[in-house]
DNA sequence: CGCCAACATGTTAGCGCTAACATTGTTGTA
DNA sequence: TACAACAATGTTAGCGCTAACATGTTGGCG
């Protein structure tokens, strides 16, 4: 435990222009070449403008890290989907991605693949970045991590439905978006609808408009079934359910898809094998993608305004970064009953 | 400027728990406890246990800023996109995401908004967040942003198209592709096919590949033709798109769309007008969309590997981080002419 | 039994920036 | 004329971590 000796140990390797060098060139401190840049109102024009040639000859890049060390501020916003493989997902990324950038925030993104246990390792390591907010898709958490987002001091957006959220919270209901597809399909006078999902297991969204489904059909005194698919929700696997709809439970005559991809499927594969809809058998789904207000018919599905769940989210959290007091914690973006032709 | 009082002006507010804290708990100094973490064959079993019981006590979570300070290393990795609204570039990100996460890096998502200024603005930013490499889509920046990128001393990957590039480069040749399916067209018989694209202008790539198609139709003794719609890409703009090419050219006999969200629109319309595909009028695509590969009758498209971009991009970025001198700068990933029943 | 390598841990300084406070000069006003 | 209020700039310290070097401690071997 001797004294060591002072021999200095220098550490940089000549890299990049740092402040003090640009704030050297123009005569001042670094202080205020730092102003310069971050508080310009606050540092006469002349001595600016010197500031700014300075940092332009020098070819300075100001280094963000140190920076957000330095006032724990990041204007970074973590995002974390549970897939990307998901046009939904997409464009509420979209959606945040435009207003985020707009106001000079970075997305941070991160893909949970729909396990939890990611998330959560995902959340350390956002935090960890001392990002300014964080938007998460979907209210299931795993109980270490709803602490960590609860502990956290900074905003947490749980977007896509709604419930009893950690923070803020925009979406829509997803119980209520099934209820209104199975009210139209018994007011319809469809008797024996099926819902057909895939993967319901990791789509528990698509779960929750199930049970609205299921509630519709009981209080019509109708009995609800379920057929889940095991592949990904894709165009071929909305065709395979339309065939063994029809082959285990001949007498359906209205399948309610889980989404849109199932159901534009099922729709192309019903006009190629001469099966008519609705006559034979209507078809619904959920999210309303283009594809399917493009074909004829045109399909009965549900709006979710995907890219509406964005910009909201990431407007409120801006008004919350800004310092504003946010009085509605919860917004129901809704959604719209799109009755095509396929019903 | 006399001298300051030397009263301690401390800063932090009671935050979150820090190394120091941790390591004293454990009875260590922070650089073990720094290295418990990050260099773990380097601590004792015992010790370290001891080192993240603590962490785990305090609810300890790094600070990554800091540690990414001190030592400019961030496992950032920048990625620069045209558009969040185009599947192609989404299942690039998929591919880089997929990736790098696994390796432990985090996506840095920038959209330019097929504005190279932006851009350049973006590349800034991230330079500035020590990102440890950067992927863009495409081969085309301002001077400045070149100048920039060829000066940062970290890989840079330049992804879709192949070229001229700064560094690394993975991606396919559009040009190429373009005469692949020119020479398909006129193989099949076809005597005056049209090229039609959408927004030329910005789809720069698009534009390549009609340069390969005009020079085999050229060199086939044809005369190139091309319809730009100012719609963006969508399966409205096909269907317009058909009727716009068969209203101006009527002796239009095939259609070479620049993708195929175009082409699947003008097939599905086509169907729906009656027109017969390909008997009346032949139509093609470009990037073997899922949805092109379903209909019937399937569409004659080129399957550009999208996720395999993401992902061999990444792969090489990796190899180039863990120090590996890399032999091959560019990788041309191919392209696969798919014919299918539309031509 | 001394020497050296290999391991385990510690000390110091600094990454590049900004918060907090200090200092100066300038202007308006009682 | 004095003094507050403000505008412009500067000084100091520190954000939380890790690189670089230093030190102590084993154990193997000639």
């Amino acid at each position: 435990m001797s004294t060591h000796p002072p021999q200095p140990r220098h550490r940089r390797g000549a890299d990049q222009p740092t402040l003090a060098q640009v704030a050297e060139m123009a005569g001042v401190s670094s202080i205020t070449a730092s102003r310069a840049l971050n508080a310009p109102e606050r540092v006469n024009d002349a001595t600016r403008q010197r500031v700014l040639d300075a940092m332009d000859r020098l070819g300075y890049v100001p280094n963000l890290v140190a920076g957000s060390l330095a006032s724990s501020r990041s204007r970074f916003i973590a995002v974390i989907v549970p897939s990307l493989a998901n046009t939904v997902f997409i464009e509420v990324i979209k959606g945040l991605q435009s207003t985020f950038e707009a106001a000079g925030y970075q997305i941070l993104l991160g893909n949970t693949d729909y396990d939890i246990e990611r998330e959560h390792r995902l959340v350390r390591t956002f935090l960890g970045w001392s990002c300014s907010a964080l938007v998460t898709a979907g209210l299931r958490h795993t109980d270490a991590c709803r602490k960590l987002l609860k502990g956290c001091d900074r905003p947490v957006m749980e977007v896509m439905e709604l419930g009893d959220a950690l923070d803020l919270n925009v979406g829509l209901d997803h119980v209520e978006a099934g209820r209104a597809m199975a009210r139209h399909l018994v007011d319809r006078g469809y008797r024996r609808p099926l819902f057909v999902g895939a993967r319901l297991g990791e789509d528990y969204r698509a779960q929750m408009r199930y049970r609205g489904h299921a509630e519709i059909l009981e209080a019509a005194g109708m009995s609800p079934t379920v057929l889940e698919l095991d592949q990904l929700g894709s165009l071929e696997a909305g065709a395979a359910g339309l065939e063994r709809a029809r082959r285990e439970t001949p007498d359906v005559d209205a399948i309610h898809f889980a989404n849109d991809d199932l159901a534009s499927g099922a729709l192309l594969h019903a006009l190629r094998l001469g099966i008519r809809v609705p006559d034979d058998v209507a078809i619904a789904g959920f999210n309303g993608l283009p594809l399917g207000q493009f074909i004829t018919p045109r399909l009965t599905t549900i709006q979710s305004p995907r890219d509406t769940i964005g910009r909201l989210a990431a407007q409120e959290l801006l008004q919350r970064l800004e310092g504003k007091r946010v009085t509605r914690r919860q917004h129901d973006v809704g959604f719209e009953l799109l009755v095509g032709d396929s019903t």
